[in-house]
DNA sequence: TGTCCTGATGACATGTTGTGTCATCACTCT
DNA sequence: AGAGTGATGACACAACATGTCATCAGGACA
């Protein structure tokens, strides 16, 4: 046990989306952030690199843990389709469950261009993890790819945020997977 | 001949790439791109929202662009070609003879996050304008078609700026397109 | 038990970004 | 000539973001 209540940036984070929940983003100032968490707005500082980000906890670690998935992946696969066996790996084990948090969290995000930009940053560093993991393995064609499997999985993943019979994602994946077959010519 | 020196934003765009290309994004400040354009820091902020816009100006227009240009394309096109069409008509259009221009702002915009980021956004509205001309058209999958089209535009972009024998656009993005067709599965 | 070290936090100062508000002044229209 | 228009200047100010130093609980170690 610490000296101070465990766990700043999950209760800073925990107190932004409340206030921005009720009173919008915009209107919510640092402060009042860090005052509800106990913490000061150095503090929030210390934690978060810019008021946004604070929105973004998880994302984090997200490229690390595509990198290393797909450093361990099945040598046989075809490099479309090592970036896809990366997102379903990662969307059968961390996402069923959260659909829930993750359309409140959207909600905010889409309310504020500023979210949406730090959001579409968050996706570009993914796409670029990918890109690199698929260097180290000598694919060609890294960029395309990485560009490719980020629009297939952020348009699944809004389509299964959006669909009230809450299908698996996985399953929802796979379609849009389909899906950009037939489309494309 | 009004009682100003015409075009500020044109010539607040101009001071700030200098600044930010001699002295980097971060260490130049509003004020001073304001002095160096003979105008106050709040002129500044009527022609731009905020310090990182003014590396976007011609970006405002593409949105309507492209939406005019797909609402006039033959009607004959399937809908992943109408997406192609638009690019290639916009960049057969205004794109060449820019390489040296566009060389030197994405050089400055990938030295700072922030740009970056408001590089995606512009890049995600477009995508969005794609998607509406879509949808007036009654094409279904839009939002994947957009995304999908997006990638490979911003593929291809790159790579005419990365490569030295200076091709034409439409030929390098003819042949991201053609490439996406061979990589997928 | 006492001392030193560490690391998270608080306190304070300050620079920068972004906005609201009102005044100014050249130009235009009538 | 006088009223209206619209871009700009001048000033005030709130919020965001960062640098710096002080504080203080707990662990390591003698």
């Amino acid at each position: 046990m610490t000296r101070w209540a465990p766990d700043a940036p999950a209760r800073l984070e925990q107190a932004a989306i409340e206030l921005f929940a009720s009173r919008g983003y915009a209107a919510t100032t640092v402060p009042e952030i860090a005052e509800r968490a106990g913490l000061t707005t150095r503090t929030f500082f210390r934690h978060y690199t810019d008021k946004r980000e604070v929105l973004f906890l998880r994302e984090r670690d997200f490229p690390r843990i595509v990198s290393e998935l797909l450093a361990a992946a099945p040598p046989a696969l075809t490099p479309w389709g090592l970036v896809m066996h990366g997102f379903e790996t990662v969307v059968s084990r961390d996402f069923d469950g959260w659909r829930e948090g993750m359309r409140r969290r959207r909600a905010i995000i889409r309310s504020d261009p500023h979210l949406r930009e730090r959001e579409l940053l968050k996706s570009s560093m993914l796409s670029r993890a990918i890109e690199e993991a698929l260097v180290a393995r000598g694919a060609e064609d890294a960029e395309l790819l990485a560009r490719l499997g980020s629009a297939v999985f952020d348009t699944a993943l809004d389509a299964w945020l959006d669909d009230d019979a809450d299908p698996p994602l996985l399953q929802v994946l796979r379609a849009t997977r389909a899906r950009m077959l037939r489309l494309v010519d």
